[in-house]
DNA sequence: GGTACACCTTCCTGTTACAGGAAAGTCAAG
DNA sequence: CTTGACTTTCCTGTAACAGGAAGGTGTACC
């Protein structure tokens, strides 16, 4: 009969966690002394203490531990519950992974530049969106603002003309890679609810679901380049790469309004490997 | 002006979250209606969410990240941040790493043997251990318990004629590597406390620290054999391996009692890599 | 026999980053 | 005016304990 601090040391479990384990019903003392409350223990409980501890070491849950040590579980069952934990394993290896990667680059650029970045990139998954919009070439890099005007223009004149209700802000995309100097495939669309038909050159379609690299920029179009800078390094030092056309959200835009105030959102498809 | 669910569809961050980061001071809604109690955010709040939402991807509490927003700490303080979360997540990536051969080791063990096994081993770092013991060799196999007995007598007998407070239960090492049929190198030793001086072959000295491997066995020393085995396992599935003499430990030791009540844990140092 | 000190008990709070849900007030559309 | 979608605050729960307070116990020592 040991006494909770002697069989504490001998185990090298903590009181505290020898009285939780036994609150929870996961190690109970070999006797309670009725009189004083004082917990006995023997050197008999120290294997199912080793295999709690063992089981802990995997990364069970004291739940799952209890459940295998009382309830004895089918094999099959031990096994499925191996099998899930090794899935969560791996998947938090490569989390971390990832992670690792990230403040590694983050640590780097604070070298290099002596401060935190103007943007930060996350990444976000985002449901198919349904939009009616134009695509198009823009002659060249000095026509670009006029030919998408002229395209805002026509979705924006047939949306109102079908009564769709907006669903957000528009967004265009940038179908290139790169950026060439002529023949700019780019298209603009408006996020709508409810039915649209094709007409007049706009059509009805869906943007497809996926997982955007974003960042948010704030003023004007000039200074987009080191918006799409942070991304492409974010994208590099992830492991990530490119799988589909970029796209701007324009959350906060008025052509009227001080370009200060503009908020656009940046976003690249992307997928790990 | 956006209310709280809108500007929750935008960020893609539940209401519940936003909610706890206004209370914690972390982002604060633009404007609070004060007679409602209606939260309204803005795009341009997007960036500090963006920051927020970046900086928790790489690992940092929201302790951490409101520091680094609010207090517009140093790069140097910054560069100790991400040096420390680094190192964080490295050692954590290791962990899972054998983590992950752990339970991988363990389901073939059940895909093989149908059943959770007998002895579960586990790691734990012990202090050094002040002893009286001797060392010597057994002739072979045979004579080990014999020789055991004559070297154990040696020491209790010293112990007892010195006064010497005992410490815990004793410990026997096993020098070799391998089992040798001839020349076993063993040695006894009692843990004690207080001072010691080597007297009839009798020494005091120190068992020095370790990360031992440990199992628990019950019952008569014949069948030590299968956990001997379950350590061996464990220390291969898990990138380990021996670094020195292994230690048994009689935890409940009486030759006159049943050897089904004899409790015995079998240690062995080791390493990682 | 008293006392000092180590040890034991229960109970309460705090940790992290929210999630779930209840009760009650608010807003816009039909 | 009603309905339904939203909003607020407040309370509880999560995992596995750690820290500490208040009060009872055991024993060694004078």
């Amino acid at each position: 009969m040991l006494k909770i601090s002697e069989f504490s040391k001998l185990t090298q479990v903590p009181t505290k966690t020898l009285r939780y384990y036994d609150e929870i019903g996961l190690l109970k003392p070999a006797r309670i002394d009725p009189w004083t409350g004082y917990r006995f223990y023997t050197v008999e409980q120290l294997p199912r203490l080793n295999r709690i501890l063992a089981l802990k070491a995997l990364g069970l849950s004291l739940d799952q531990i209890k459940a295998m040590l009382d309830e004895h579980l089918t094999a099959e069952q031990i096994r499925g519950m191996l099998r899930l934990k090794r899935a969560e394993t791996l998947q938090r290896l490569e989390e971390d992974q990832t992670r690792l990667s990230f403040v590694e680059a983050k640590l780097r650029q604070i070298e290099m530049e002596g401060t935190m970045s103007e943007y930060e990139v996350i990444l976000k998954a985002v449901e198919p969106i349904e939009v009616a919009g134009v695509r198009d070439f823009a002659p060249d890099q000095a026509h670009i603002s006029e030919t998408f005007g002229r395209m805002y223009g026509m979705v924006m004149a047939e949306v109102t003309r079908q009564h769709a209700a907006f669903a957000g802000p528009s967004i265009a995309l940038y179908h290139d890679e790169g950026f060439p100097e002529t023949h700019i495939d780019i298209e603009t669309t408006q996020p709508i609810r409810g039915t649209f038909h094709e007409a007049n050159g706009v059509k009805g379609y869906t943007l497809p679901a996926a997982n955007l690299a974003c960042t948010i920029h704030r003023g004007s179009f000039q200074n987009l380049g080191s918006a799409y800078e942070a991304i492409m390094k974010w994208i590099e030092s992830g492991g990530y790469h490119i799988v589909g056309p970029s796209r701007e959200v324009y959350l906060q835009f008025d052509p009227n309004a001080d370009p200060n105030t503009w908020v656009t959102e940046i976003q690249f498809p992307v997928e790990k490997g």
